[in-house]
DNA sequence: GAAGATTGAGACTTCAATCTTC
DNA sequence: GAAGATTGAAGTCTCAATCTTC
């Protein structure tokens, strides 16, 4: 009793497939050059705008959508790389907090820029902005359902410290 | 002279990034009870369409928007599980044949109902038919952009050999 | 015992190098 | 030399197991 794709619905779902498929990948090439894959960029970039540049790991993990065992695998690389350091949390022996160094704030600043730009060119430049607007509903509707919860945390890319001081006040 | 994102595409970008994260893990942990990985089903899926269940492996991975790197360890695991078998082609010395084996089509019909569900419950059970035609045109449009030049070739789960045997008339 | 986090093994993808045929 | 394809190495993610603290 299988509910098959009608025309539509295939038509639709090839492109989707296609675009959930391609836009990583596009997202990782610009950011190529920066050193810095996507997921890293992201971690960085939550951890700038937190108070104190300061998160939980578990609260990053939710953040980024990404399992505690992959978000730790990446923390250490970039600690090794001296972006990010780990310390115990005073509050709970239990939690670990990620901070992100001086070199890792200049260095998710440093790749901002690109990275927005790679967004606008991929996405935006692309869309009419009643596109954005329904593009915007549906992918709400779209995480209802496959969410965790409420996973939508990420404000990402304007108003963020890294992006204010990259792109108007550079401190 | 960065294009920041404004409020309304920040909220829309945070939604995109957020399914393009996180529906292909919907979609594997869908088929995990197959056996199959997403890619993988693809694969199989493409050659049960082909004429004689045959293409060349550049075919198969411009269809699957893969590198002929991956597909080539794909083909190979494929091959060890007996689903898949490969030939050198008669009419180019340089090409690879990938041929679907009776056992391969075998595991695409059997997995077909669950993925095509899958991206039912997924996707248009969250979307409005508006929304679905909408979908279909921004999906067109981000690939214009992003697509290695027309690349939109999977007709998936309409009128497949292995849908229709799957569904209407099991062989 | 549950929550937070880490670790190592296994699997997959990418990248560069290589091989053969056109 | 280019096209089609394969290979091995390196890097990353997932999964299961483990450890510590609550």
């Amino acid at each position: 009793m299988t509910r098959w794709l009608t025309e539509e619905q295939q038509v639709a779902w090839r492109g989707l497939a296609a675009v959930i498929h391609l836009l990583p990948n596009a997202l990782e090439a610009a950011l190529r050059d920066t050193g810095l894959s996507y997921y890293e960029y992201l971690v960085l970039a939550m951890l700038s705008e937190a108070p104190g540049r300061t998160l939980r790991m578990s609260e990053l993990a939710g953040m980024t959508n990404a399992s505690a065992s992959r978000l730790s695998h990446v923390a250490r690389r970039l600690e090794e790389r001296g972006w990010l350091r780990r310390e115990p949390c005073p509050e709970d022996g239990r939690a670990t907090l990620a901070l992100l160094t001086d070199a890792g704030h200049d260095r998710v600043v440093q790749a901002a820029p690109a990275h927005v730009e790679s967004v606008q060119e991929l996405v935006f430049d692309a869309l009419t902005a009643d596109q954005v607007a329904e593009l915007e509903e549906i992918c709400a509707s779209l995480l209802a359902r496959i969410a965790p919860e409420g996973a939508l945390p990420q404000r990402l890319h304007r108003g963020t410290t890294a992006s204010r001081r990259a792109g108007d006040a550079p401190a």
